[in-house]
RNA sequence: GCCGGUGUGGCGGAACAGGUAGACGCCCGGGACUUAAAAUCCCGUGGGACUAACGUCCCGUGCCGGUUCGAUCCCGGCCACCGGCACCA
């Protein structure tokens, strides 16, 4: 009989999970605590995408897997529900975003519960819940009374047509991905939060989690710390120009300067220069370019000579030019840069496009060829006091000499900018400030929270560019907390990351009305301990979560100063042809018809066998037959009661032993297609010998995580005790792993020759003795002498041979 | 341009830590069952040469070289593809 009836099955023992919560995690329990976090879905009304699935599957199996081993688990599920495509829906369509949000959680939920997973839902939260949402301003209020938030002048992507304010993602070449008119940048003042504040313990305490080095490395890089100096340059205006560098080495080396557009310097000496029209007008293109555009990669280094001002080398008393240009950004650093063209490859390519000289201070290199970076091996010269020094000898030389004359100072930087919260949109947390005539920028009262969200007629962005609520006059209007006086709300909202950078917290003790975490519940549970989810929030949310988790265990709220001890990461699931899966591709694939089709536990088992979980995989919809024909093979094998006792089959009982300790090893590394892989050699030796009781026992036990519904029908089935998932992780014995006899490789230099059976550890001289029997080996071995053996115990025998008798 | 990753049969992928390359699955071919088909079960399945056959040998993990008794794995140099990017001084 094939396994047909799934569904019915599958619907029997989901109903029953709902009713009697096997998943509910238990704060205060005896058994040591698990947390397994997967990244909450965003609730788009496309519905759950097979892409989803990939990560839930295996911390699901992870979560089921520690349940086993007597853990008490946490694995919650809820809604990142805030964002764009909720209110661009809800503009389109006139309907309030929170109804739509609404609707499409519950189309998530119920194909969450349709794939099996062992969530458990009374722990759900939704970051659009004001009960949700009243914690994320009060960390934003502790943020802002802790000097973290502030307010700059920030460029915003500014749509010329619509006239609004696009997030990055909408703008699509440089135009509006709406109405594909231009969009320039505009200076708008938003609410920052100060993470580089915090960017060396960010840094310093990846040393303390156990990331996978990919998510380390990306981190990592994205900090970017780097030592060097600040050094002063006298200017012929009588100013001083300020630049960082990690290279004050090749001081000497410095025969130009380039300062950013927007550098402050500039307005000042617009006056004395002959080109002020040009310097304005490259100024003005570099404001029109998108971050995107000017970001992009430019092949060709564009800029403008600075006539009438230029700067002095301070060690060579040199007059060198300075330009303007669009690479050196004004975020990093000092906004300016001096230039060493023999030493660096940006700056050799703008010096052989403008015609500036080369000076070689490191040697080793070629500098009429390329820039000469390397730093290992050079040796400094042409630079008077340094020369002859390494150029580690001679960063620390020109280092005290630049602080002894006050040019200089030592500096790290990091490459890490702040954050910029601000939104001009209408479907995000409100920011609980008021700005005061008199008092300025005034922090709500926290017995004033949750600040809601109020109704509007519109969603739009206003044509001034400030969000919706701006519109909202009477809820605008209020008194200042402090003086009593006539006040503003303020009107942007928080982005996404605001709920995600602190959700996997609320899951700890979701209806607490007192506190964001009660106290029991944050020491008992305090971390979570196996987080995965994508590549692509490795710099973002994972970094901003972090930074809001220290700033969180600062003010004492938690008890660690990591919010996640393991973070693991998957691959994308790609469609059938190789590409991304995307609705305008029309090459999804969805979930619900597999599930109709073949089954959740097929599904699942599915997307876990199809590749490498750590790596992208395409889709194939032939291939999932292979785990239905799987599970039908199993169920014909185990679906009528074997009598006996539980013991092992002696034919199984190597094999099993091996599976034991095959599967559950490879669960803990994510191996899951290694681990089904063995699931289904052992049902193959099962259809040619059929299993013992003990047998089937065991297998379904193993099989449990990986398919729930069928591990746990059969069960019953059976008649075994208790559940499937209830029932301890089988133990495998090390005596039994291998079998008493074992076939070895044989090789002639390397090559392979021959294979023998030999008796498990046998010595050598043993091995040697059946190798001489052997007949194939007889041929190779005749008018030879050997000359040399290796021999691996267990593996192989691989002899050196030469002819006899010389 | 920079950073990260990946290249293994017709396909997805295995191979602990340098030790019998291709587990497991898909596709495909042959057979059994069937009036027939589907489903199921059994057998075969990296390429090539030789053999009536049992078999035997050679080649083979993107390319070129190196280390080693032995390399998919380590080292050096290339090539291709994928992903990310904030030109980071």
């Amino acid at each position: 009989m094939r396994y047909d009836n799934f569904a019915e099955i599958e619907h029997k023992w989901q109903a029953k999970w709902l009713m009697e919560k096997p998943y509910a995690a238990v704060t205060g329990d005896a058994r040591p605590k698990f947390y397994a976090l997967v990244e909450f879905p965003y609730p788009s009304a496309q519905g759950l995408h097979v892409g989803h699935p990939r990560p839930y599957t295996g911390m699901d199996i992870i979560s089921r897997k520690r349940r086993k081993e007597g853990f008490n688990v946490l694995f919650p599920m809820g809604w990142d529900a805030f964002g764009l495509p909720t209110e661009n829906y809800a503009i389109k369509h006139k309907i309030h975003p929170a109804i739509v949000t609404a609707e499409n959680v519950k189309q998530f939920r119920k194909q969450l519960q349709m794939l099996g997973f062992g969530f458990d839902w009374d722990r759900e939260v939704d970051t659009t819940d004001p009960h949700f949402y009243k914690w994320t301003q009060w960390i934003f209020l502790q943020m802002f009374k802790n000097g973290l938030a502030y307010r700059a002048e920030m460029p915003v992507n500014w749509c010329t047509s619509c006239k609004c304010v696009l997030a990055n993602e909408e703008v699509v070449d440089g135009v509006c991905e709406r109405c594909s008119s231009e969009v320039v940048r505009k200076n708008k003042s938003q609410w920052m939060l100060k993470i580089t504040a915090y960017a060396q313990r960010l840094l310093d305490d990846l040393a303390d989690v156990d990331y996978i080095d990919r998510v380390r490395a990306q981190q990592t890089n994205w900090i970017g710390r780097s030592e060097g100096m600040e050094v002063d340059f006298a200017t012929t205006e009588g100013d001083t120009l300020r630049v960082f560098t990690t290279r004050p080495d090749t001081l000497f080396g410095a025969t130009y300067m380039v300062v950013s557009p927007e550098h402050g310097l500039l307005e000042k000496w617009m006056p004395s220069l002959a080109n002020a029209e040009e310097v304005r007008e490259y100024q003005s293109q570099a404001a029109k370019k998108s971050d995107f555009e000017r970001t992009e990669m430019a092949k060709d280094k564009t800029g403008v000579r600075l006539q009438g001002v230029s700067a002095i080398n301070p060690v060579t008393g040199e007059e060198i030019p300075i330009f303007i240009s669009d690479y050196v950004l004004i975020t990093y650093g000092t906004g300016a840069i001096m230039a060493v063209p023999g030493h660096d490859e940006r700056d050799w390519a703008f010096a052989k496009k403008f015609g500036l000289p080369i000076v070689e201070v490191i040697a080793g290199g070629n500098v009429d060829e390329a820039a000469y970076t390397n730093t290992d091996t050079g040796v400094v010269i042409n630079s008077g006091f340094l020369d002859g020094l390494s150029v580690e000898d001679a960063k620390v030389r020109v280092g005290q000499w630049l602080e002894e004359k006050g040019l200089g100072e030592k500096r790290v930087n990091f490459k890490l900018r702040d954050w910029v919260f601000s939104r001009q949109r209408y479907w995000g947390e409100p920011i609980p400030i008021v700005l005061c005539e008199k008092c300025g920028h005034v922090a709500l009262p926290e017995s004033e929270l949750p600040l809601l969200l109020p109704e509007v007629e519109n969603y739009e962005t206003t044509d001034t560019g400030e969000s919706p609520l701006a519109a909202m006059t009477e809820w605008i209007s209020t008194t200042c907390p402090q003086c009593g006086g006539p006040a503003k709300r303020e009107t942007d909202t928080m982005p996404q990351w605001a709920g995600s950078s602190w959700y996997y917290l609320r899951y700890l003790d979701p209806k607490n009305a007192e506190a964001l975490v009660g106290k029991p519940a944050m020491d008992y549970w305090h971390q979570v301990d196996w987080y995965n989810g994508g590549m692509e929030h490795t710099t973002l949310h994972l970094l901003y979560s972090r930074f809001w988790h220290k700033f969180l265990y600062d003010i004492g709220v938690v008890p660690t100063k990591e919010p996640y001890a393991k973070r693991t990461s998957h691959g994308m699931i790609l469609a059938e042809d190789g590409e991304k899966m995307s609705k305008s591709r029309g090459n999804v694939v969805n979930p619900n018809d597999i599930v109709d089709e073949f089954g959740a536990d097929t599904f699942r088992l599915y997307i876990m066998f199809m590749g490498d979980f750590e790596k992208a995989a395409p889709w194939s919809s032939q291939a999932v037959k292979g785990c239905k024909r799987f599970l039908d093979r199993v169920w014909n094998l185990m679906e009528t009661k074997v009598p006996g006792d539980e013991s092992f089959s002696p034919e199984h009982e190597v094999l099993l032993h091996q599976t034991i300790k095959k599967v559950g090893e490879d669960i803990d590394s994510l191996k899951f297609n290694t681990a089904i892989a063995a699931l289904m050699t052992l049902t193959n030796t099962f259809s040619e010998t059929k299993p013992s009781r003990g047998d089937i026992k065991v297998f379904l036990s193993l099989l449990s995580p990986f398919a729930p519904h069928i591990a746990e029908e059969l069960w019953e089935i059976q008649g075994f005790a208790g559940t499937a998932m209830g029932t301890p992780w089988p133990q495998y014995d090390s005596a039994k792993l291998v079998a008493s006899e074992l076939e070895i490789a044989v090789q002639v230099g390397g090559k392979l020759r021959a294979t023998v059976v030999i008796p498990l550890d046998a010595a050598e001289a043993e091995v040697l003795e059946i190798v001489r029997q052997n007949e194939k080996m007889q041929r190779n071995l005749e008018g030879m002498e050997i000359a040399k053996i290796i021999y691996v115990k267990n593996k192989l025998m691989n002899l050196i041979l030469r002819p006899a008798g010389n």
